[in-house]
DNA sequence: TTGAAAGCGTTACCAA
DNA sequence: TTGGTAACGCTTTCAA
């Protein structure tokens, strides 16, 4: 049996908060004789008492423990920076806090978003770009603090998030292909996250850029078949860059050109979007859009913290403030002057 | 104020246990009427019920919690898979079995080894490499079930160890160097896995390989300073290989020798553990050991979870059985014959 | 079929 | 300086 707080009062022959008092006491205003005190020690030290952190977190209403929920929790591809990085930024947010990161399986995958005010968390980093109205509902009716990241500002009331200047970013990159001389641009996603509010967001970004540059922009929607590729070997290709939505599509596409028989930069440009190390690896290296995933993700858990703490110290909420931050286009090799 | 299972009870007239036997009853053998039932649940639903589950899991002893402790939580440094490697064979077992996977501070960084037995988890993943007397003293002592990763079997008396056969694997890389010709060799690893169980091991492996291989076998510590390779430039170079601690040392090496004017595997060959995806990107692209990260945490993790489940149901705990893994070399672009 | 009461292990409040 | 009592929100056992 686990030793309690009671086990050592008992063995001490004092009352079990006293013993609270001493070996966990905080800010109690509960004084103890230090000959007591130092006898409740040596007794807990022999018994291997252990406070439990789960009652402790029931009577106190903190468990000091935050949620972060991502899409795709089942493959933090090995490629792919963009989890380390994010998770990175949390950790160096959290841990010297003492407060312990928690993935829960609930909220990764299912739908079942009311999760988070199971009385588990403190708080919650919402990074799942997939927004459906029940799990803002979730979000909004729930009785802790939530932030988000990679939200459009204000998609959700009284919800702060922390994203990227999409408009801007999708801007300086079609500018970039302007000035090479591109006249023929798509933008590349993938099915899965076509109908996230982040492809959204970035697709619509990216139409506004193409008008305000006077060029068409149209969609590809990359299923992985590099046999789509193949009309871009030739002269008459339909356009002669892509502006991907993530380094991962991107690095999908660079691998499949030359099993299509295209050739980058050459014949078709590629703008990915994090600029993660993985650009470095690519051949060639990858053009992209620098998205400071871990320095947001440490100011989004900071905010968190900072709202835990005002709602404990019953502190007003201030305004909801996001934070938008801006993507400078790393340039490297995979983009050049279209051929003529 | 959170909505109770008591509030739902006064809200409907009937006594709170017949609510939690409705919303959350499992294998109670409490029979509510079907039209009290319905009531409750159209009223919870009212009311946004949220069963708490801290209060459930103090009362159940059961918090469907695993923690999963690693050295170096402060970086998953997005150019070593082997953080993703881990935590998707650990989410892979955690995640359809309901477990939420906990990271915690107390556990990552400090010396506080007793945080195990804490009552917030039902096991825990012991991945950390730095074994001292008080953490494995807290292990044995703890009073969840405990499987550990990277561990020598047998070390820790009664928890089993999920590792990588260290002898094998530095047998088959010293005996591809001397197949290649080569006569002087290293071991090379950083200060701080030197004094791991792990870097012990694998210092130990090697050297046994070396004697069995009649080479002599050199140890180097590497600080990460290019000028120290400058003498691996010259023809009396030292030594003619490198087996390194990990692909990352690998990685770090391979990128300071341009900067010392060796090159490789002209001058030197270099040899990485892990065989990571990271082993592609490097030029040259690095021989490496192949040791099944993912494989091996998604096994030590179910393993884990047998053991909850067993000792929930008060099964006698079985006989303590580690598993070994065998590494097999990858062989890429890193190692050739020696310059004459 | 239902309810009352007793915990799980902790801490806060009030009285001594 | 101390101790008793009552929560925190839930589930289980026992009795009606």
């Amino acid at each position: 049996m686990r030793t309690t707080i009671r086990d050592i009062a008992r063995a001490t022959g004092v009352s079990a908060m006293s013993v609270s008092a001493v070996l966990n006491g905080s800010g109690s205003n509960v004084k103890v004789s230090k000959d007591k005190a130092d006898e409740i020690r040596r007794v807990a030290l022999d018994l291997r008492y252990r406070p439990n952190t789960l009652a402790r977190s029931l009577r106190n209403r903190r468990s000091h423990m935050v949620a972060v929920v991502f899409q795709h929790f089942d493959r933090l591809a090995d490629q792919q920076p963009y989890y380390p990085q994010l998770l990175n930024g949390v950790m160096a947010a959290l841990f010297p806090a003492g407060y312990t990161l928690a993935l829960c399986p609930k909220l990764m995958q299912g739908e079942d978003a009311a999760t988070v005010s199971d009385g588990r968390f403190d708080g919650v980093l919402w990074c799942r770009p997939d927004l459906s109205e029940e799990v803002t509902d979730s979000i909004v009716n729930s009785n802790i603090p939530v932030v988000m990241m990679h939200a459009p500002p204000g998609l959700v009331a009284g919800v702060p998030s922390f994203c990227a200047d999409n408009t801007s970013a999708l801007r300086t990159a079609v500018r970039h292909l302007c000035q090479l001389g591109h006249e023929k641009i798509a933008f590349v996603i993938d099915p899965i996250n076509e109908h996230t509010v982040e492809g959204i967001a970035r697709l619509k970004a990216f139409r506004a850029a193409a008008d305000a540059a006077e060029l068409e922009g149209e969609l590809i929607i990359w299923r992985r078949r590099p046999a789509e590729l193949a009309p871009y070997a030739r002269a008459d290709r339909p356009h002669t860059a892509f502006v991907c939505f993530s380094d991962t599509v991107a690095g999908e596409v660079l691998a499949a050109c030359p099993l299509a028989g295209v050739s980058v930069p050459d014949d078709i440009s590629v703008i990915g979007f994090d600029s993660s190390s993985f650009c470095e690896g690519t051949r060639p290296r990858l053009t992209s859009l620098n998205q400071p995933v871990e320095r947001m993700a440490l100011a989004a858990t900071t905010h968190l913290l900072d709202l835990i703490r005002d709602t404990s110290e019953g502190v007003a909420p201030s305004a909801t403030v996001s934070h938008i931050y801006d993507c400078v286009l790393d340039i490297r090799e995979s983009t050049a002057a279209p051929h003529a």
